[in-house]
DNA sequence: GAAAATAGTGAGTCGCCACTCACCTTGTCA
DNA sequence: TGACAAGGTGAGTGGCGACTCACTATTTTC
């Protein structure tokens, strides 16, 4: 008999976030960026080779990190929730109550145009990626901007949220067509806000 | 020496649409059929081979009419464009001025939920689907309804063609969205009509 | 009704891509 | 510094899907 392996299960079984090593750390990060650039030039169709070849480590490597390319995607989707969902509370804690919603909505969709994976996935709500409460906190930190919007006045006070998401998701992916450039943005975008906004007092909205 | 062929070269050489065998005729349609309809439940990426097993016909039938998988996106795009392009024309000929755009704008979006592909065409712009003339029409016939919609001072005279196509693909492609029932969609679109309304009388536009 | 043209068939080819694994390299720790 | 576990490597595997082609079947034509 050989004497078992000197890991003695701590705690009962799960739970050992486990210290990587040196070489481990760096490559994981150098894939990670390399994944976030390629998806975003290719969207999610884009190889994991490719992947492979930008950060510079071999195929097996990847997989290494990220058993699965879908594994993969979850981990970049999940960095860019959290970066939108950061840039969405600061909004709504240091910025203008009558400006936040319309400042993030405009920033993310002129984003979209360059980041092909994000609008793709969370287009298709994740066919297979879990993107677990990452999507749930970017929507209450969204939700957050829109009741202060709406009591600083400057959104209509019937509309939910599900329609805002809806329409910032929509418009995310619009940026991603051919033609679009800055003034069609201006333009589409005067459009959807200019429905958000009350209307003007003494004039029952016609619907 | 052989005598040659007994197919006079008529006019100079061009121009001669063939008539199709009647097997041939039939298949083609089955084939379109079958296609439309497993491209509008799977987006693009379904397989060719689903479409010839609906179509009752071997593969190599669909790729004799069709020699690309693409020259068969494109067939099926092109007549679903003109049939909307006819659906704008009857509203505009027929229908209320006021509500010609909106209707056919809420019919479209309605469609689109059973139709991955159209969406996802045309937001592509055809990465290598040649529609041709077929979306030009499509826009000239919504252009016209536009036309009139401001006419009849239902939408605003600033608005442009451009980004009315740009908020109905949008709106198009949200519908494609997990969560997407009927009450959203008519949330959604009475955000995106709210926009295209003018401002009442005696109200600039804030912007 | 037979020849000739046209169409249908489906096993097979080819390339791409996610994923594996036996072996080598490097970091870590005593 | 040496031993060993953790990590890296990249040729190889398997599956899928677009597309081909030698052969057979059906129309059309005379």
């Amino acid at each position: 008999m050989i004497a078992p392996p000197p890991r003695p299960p701590v705690g009962s079984s799960s739970d050992a976030p486990k210290p990587l090593r040196a070489d481990a750390r760096r490559n994981r990060t150098r894939i990670l960026d390399a994944a976030e650039a390629v998806f975003s030039e290719g969207g999610a169709a884009a190889s994991t080779e490719e992947v492979a070849n930008r950060a510079g480590v071999a195929i097996g490597t990847v997989f290494r990190h990220f058993p699965t390319k879908t594994d993969l995607l979850a981990a970049i989707m999940k960095e860019l929730l959290r970066r939108l969902t950061d840039d969405v509370r600061t909004l709504d804690n240091d910025g203008d109550a009558a400006t936040g919603l319309f400042t993030f909505f405009a920033r993310m969709v002129a984003e979209s145009a360059a980041k092909r994976t994000v609008v793709q996935l969370l287009a298709d709500a994740g066919v297979g990626v879990d993107l677990g409460d990452s999507v749930r906190a970017l929507q209450e930190a969204v939700g957050a901007l829109l009741a202060r919007a709406q009591r600083a006045d400057v959104v209509r006070a019937d509309v939910r949220l599900d329609e805002v998401m809806a329409l910032l998701v929509s418009t995310c992916q619009g940026a991603l067509h051919a033609g679009w450039d800055a003034d069609l943005q201006r333009r589409t975008l005067a459009v959807v806000f200019a429905g958000l906004r009350p209307a003007p007092e003494g004039t029952a909205s016609r619907r």
